[in-house]
RNA sequence: GCCGGGAUGGCGGAAUUGGUAGACGCGCCGGACUCAAAAUCCGGUAUGGGAAACCAUGUGGGGGUUCGAGUCCCCCCCCCGGCACCA
């Protein structure tokens, strides 16, 4: 073996044979376990970031390790190809989406293997490709046929200046990014897929995903939002009809004291028919984003309408308002208020002086007023005419069944949940499948003129879509007759893409069907790697799409996705110089040189082109707009990929924030060349049989040395299979190099300890660095197997038994001493050798020991005054 | 605003089921080797006091439960992720 760790030269062979040997290519084998290993594959922006490393990384690890397990492994790795970055770069540079994304993919993959993943590239997919949105195309038609998509107006970002739509993410301050035009808020026909078909499904099925984190599904939870309550019809005065709201608390129904409108609500436009001031105000309220969290935090405004109705139960005329905060979006688009008892109806009413009501009062009898602040609480009915004196749920009952009998409401099952829009007025996306015939009619597009293939050379002019202005894309015929139709211009949501790929990396060259009976064999996904930030729209899209193509007879199981791991972000300081305009510039790590105190604290910043001082910002994720990216490619160039890998898996457990630190990575470059030294220094005396336990009988110190080895192995073992800590388990194995490197005995015995401990290390290590681990195995031993099946090491367990124990000695709580103890000493001998301290008897000099606590292995706590 | 998460030395983090706070690594300080540097090795490193033994304090802030709280409960502050057209 080379005497230097030389991952330059080291790295390229191996992958080059693993390259040979199509090691990472795999079969159904319905003889073996399968283990499907799945990270959300990366959008092709044009280089890796570190998001990206830490994320492929975790894969990797866990694919290789259930590799060393007899698993049959399937790590595949794909491209999110459609998207918005394209259509920015066409328009910046001129470049055609199609051609930008390619290169970007060619670079990437290039990447990806040179950190050594173990992908099968057989399968490598990219989402523009029409072989793979052919496939959706055709999954499009067939829940058109059955009712799961539908055609509807909704609200989009208008850019009046540019003549098109925004993302939410291009609306800044209320302006369109690129115009700086203030944005309306403009109703279009879109496309929707029946979600809220699948509410309750999805909802349900939470509770059987044990895999996934809790903060995940909590999340999924809210977001799906269900609800029961009421839906109620108030009468409109003005015989226009009736005005219907949903509400959960029917108990309040008697502290309503005006009902409020969204800006879009029918109510609020036909007011603002004859109306100047409600005109303007309605479009005052359209001029910001469609973003939930604007609308959210604007300044709570309304007006009074001049309609009003009546009250279902008292027949009192209450006003009806329109206020900017009630969402057009969620139930009907109209609330009752009751200020009494809702916090945001309460500040409402302060502002615009309507009354407010106390209609529940709390059933311990508590004086809970309603003078400062609204009470949300359940309680007690009064002030409520018949209604008095009932518990919540007497009183939703009661007054249910009285507004049922007068026609005026019944039950409803409220979801917060939406229909998925699905459509986008976009060129860089898969066409939607449809035409419309001379006289506007819909048809689908017939299965065998799939796919509508998105024309890829293509010029912008402008930044509206070039599908509009290409009549050879638009011109067609209705499939199946010579009737000339018009094609949809519209693309999908990109989430389409993301939603099924899991399933086609089974199969990706089944060309005559979606999916094939490959997918059986693997799916589902046994665990699924990826950012917290899709916690809740990829993740539910995803569970959604499944269970389509289940009930298409695609898929058998009810979820994709058995287990899941979220990763937290990966951030770094920022620095920047701030101009008198207050404009922030910012500037690259990688061009900052930084001094720091005596305790090593950073303390000032210099930019290394002229000397001049940066200011030291805070820690974020490392992003473009703070350009505080550090580019894995540099550190790869420098250390090797295995050293990456080693950081990113060491920094912190996966599911934290990363804070990347250069000095760090050194660190892990470090500790990899002083494990090679220590096997070259082995090897070099001669490569032995490893220890058993007969090798160390007798010898206590050695004993003790194997006894490390085999808790390291136990405890690296438990990290990664159960707890997914990759930090603890890479610092375990750091402390039995440590342990390792301190032996200094060269006797059989001893180097058969040091054969098995490094064996063991070398092993642990293997699907983190599995470059290094492979030289080093190469080494330890001769003949050498192939590390990448080697079966994980086992725990001997007669090597972790201990005859003594070393018990903690606290005195009220507070550690006084440390006592040692035969492993199998009673609660009576433990008390006599803890009281007969004499550390513990001096500090309980003068008092009186009143109990005596005995956690056995752990400690003793004697409890005194 | 709503939903979810987080906060521990100079820094990243560890403490797995309520049981020794600070494992492991970085940085820093001191030493060895060297003509010198790099590399490597050895020692120290939460804070305050002390030569040391040791003592006191200490896990964002305030309160509580417990023999015992970083961990559980209540209130508060700050930071991060998501909020339906970024992916």
């Amino acid at each position: 073996m080379d005497e230097r760790y030389n991952p330059a030269d080291l790295e390229p062979r191996v992958q080059a044979r693993w390259a040979a040997a199509n090691a990472f290519a795999v079969v159904e084998d319905p003889a073996r376990a399968k283990f499907y290993c799945l990270c959300m594959f990366p959008y092709p922006s044009g280089r890796l970031h570190m998001g990206h490393v830490r994320n492929y990384t975790i894969g990797d690890v866990i694919a290789r390790y259930q590799r060393m397990l007899g698993k049959n492994v399937l790590q595949p790795m794909g491209w999110d190809a459609f998207g918005l970055p394209a259509e920015n770069a066409a328009i910046e540079n001129n470049v055609p989406p199609a051609h930008w994304t390619r290169s970007n993919i060619d670079y990437m993959r290039g990447q990806l293997q040179r950190l050594g993943f173990g992908y099968d590239w057989t399968r490598e997919l990219a989402t523009c490709d029409p072989s793979y949105y052919r496939w959706e195309q055709w999954f499009f038609t067939q829940l058109y046929a059955r009712d799961l998509v539908y055609r509807k107006t909704a609200v989009v970002n208008w850019d009046p200046v540019d003549q098109t739509v925004l993302a939410n993410e291009q609306v800044i301050d209320g302006r369109g990014w690129r115009s700086g035009a203030l944005v309306e808020r403009r109703e279009i026909p879109q496309w929707f897929l029946r979600i809220t078909a699948y509410a309750e499904e999805l909802l349900a099925d939470l509770d059987r995903l044990e895999g996934w984190p809790e903060a995940v599904k909590t999340m999924q939870r809210n977001w799906i939002g269900r609800s029961e309550g009421l839906r109620i019809r108030f009468e409109l005065m003005d015989g226009s009809g009736d005005l219907e709201v949903f509400t959960t608390r029917p108990d309040t129904l008697f502290g309503v004291t005006y009902m409020a409108v969204a800006p879009e609500h029918p109510v609020a436009r036909r007011a603002a028919l004859h109306n100047p001031e409600i005109a303007a105000f309605l479009a005052s309220c359209a001029q910001t984003s469609t973003s939930e969290a604007v609308l959210e935090k604007l300044e709570k405004r309304g007006l009074p309408l001049n309609v009003a109705v009546r009250h279902p139960l008292t027949g009192d005329v209450l006003p009806v308002w329109v206020a900017n905060f009630v969402l057009m979006t969620y139930g009907t688009g109209a609330v009752m208020s009751v200020p009494g008892h809702d916090q945001r109806d309460y500040e409402f009413a302060k502002v615009y002086g309507l009354p407010i009501r106390q209609v529940i009062f709390p059933s311990a009898g508590a004086n809970v007023g309603i003078e400062e602040t609204a009470c949300t609480e359940k309680g007690l009915t009064g002030n409520s005419g018949d209604y008095d004196g009932l518990e919540f749920q007497q009183a939703f009952d009661a007054i249910a069944g009285a507004l049922a009998t007068a026609g005026r409401a019944e039950h409803q099952v409220q979801f917060r949940l939406r229909d998925w829009l699905v459509s986008r007025q976009r060129y860089w996306g898969c066409p939607i499948p449809v035409v419309y015939t001379a006289d506007n009619t819909l048809v689908p597009e017939s299965a065998e003129r799939l796919p509508v293939t998105l024309p890829e050379d293509v010029e912008w002019k402008g930044v509206a879509s070039p599908l509009l202005g290409m009549p050879s894309f638009i011109n067609t015929t209705v499939p199946n007759t010579n009737q000339p139709a018009r094609r949809e211009t519209d693309t999908f949501d990109t989430f389409f893409e993301s939603s099924w790929y899991y399933a086609r990396f089974c199969c990706p060259d089944s060309d005559n069907a979606m999916v094939d009976a490959r997918a059986r064999y693997w799916m589902p996904v046994d665990i699924y790697i990826g950012g917290i930030e899709h916690a809740v729209l990829h993740l539910l899209y995803a569970r959604f799409f499944h269970k389509l193509m289940r009930d298409a007879g695609l898929a058998v199981a009810d979820e994709p996705f058995t287990r899941l791991l979220t990763q937290g972000m990966v951030c770094k300081e920022t620095y920047f110089r701030e101009a008198a305009n207050g404009k922030k510039t910012y500037f690259n790590p990688a061009a900052v040189e930084v001094t720091t105190d005596e305790k090593g604290r950073a303390v000032a910043a210099v930019l290394t082109t002229d000397g001049q001082p940066v200011a030291i910002g805070a820690v974020e994720k490392m992003s473009k707009s703070k350009n505080n990216g550090i580019d894995p490619q540099t550190l790869i160039d420098r250390y090797g990929a295995d050293t990456v890998r080693l950081y990113t898996m060491f920094a912190a457990p996966p599911e934290q924030t990363l804070e990347w630190s250069d000095t760090a990575v050194e660190g892990a470059f470090r500790f990899l060349r002083g494990l090679w030294r220590l096997v070259h220094a082995h090897v070099a005396r001669g490569v032995v049989a490893p220890a058993t336990a007969a090798t160390v009988s007798g010898k206590p110190t050695l004993q003790a040395l194997r006894r490390r080895i085999h808790e390291t192995i136990a405890k690296v073992t438990d990290d990664i299979s159960r707890r997914y800590k990759f930090n603890t388990a890479i610092a375990a194995v750091m402390e039995l190099v440590n342990t390792l490197q301190r032996v200094t005995e060269r006797d059989d015995a001893a180097r058969a300890v040091l054969q098995e401990g490094l064996e063991s290390c070398v092993l642990l290590l293997a699907p983190i660095v599995p470059h290094c681990a492979d030289g080093l195995w190469a080494a330890l031993k001769r003949p050498a197997d192939s590390l990448l099946d080697h079966p994980w090491p086992r725990v001997d367990e007669t090597a972790l038994v201990r005859s003594e124990v070393e018990l903690v000695v606290q005195i009220n709580g507070k550690k006084r001493s440390v006592v040692a103890l035969a492993a199998d000493a009673d609660h009576a001998e433990i008390e006599a050798a803890a009281l007969a301290d004499s550390h513990v008897a001096r500090h309980l000099e003068g008092q009186t020991v009143r109990k005596v606590v005995v956690v056995p292995g752990r400690l003793v706590n004697i409890v005194a005054n």
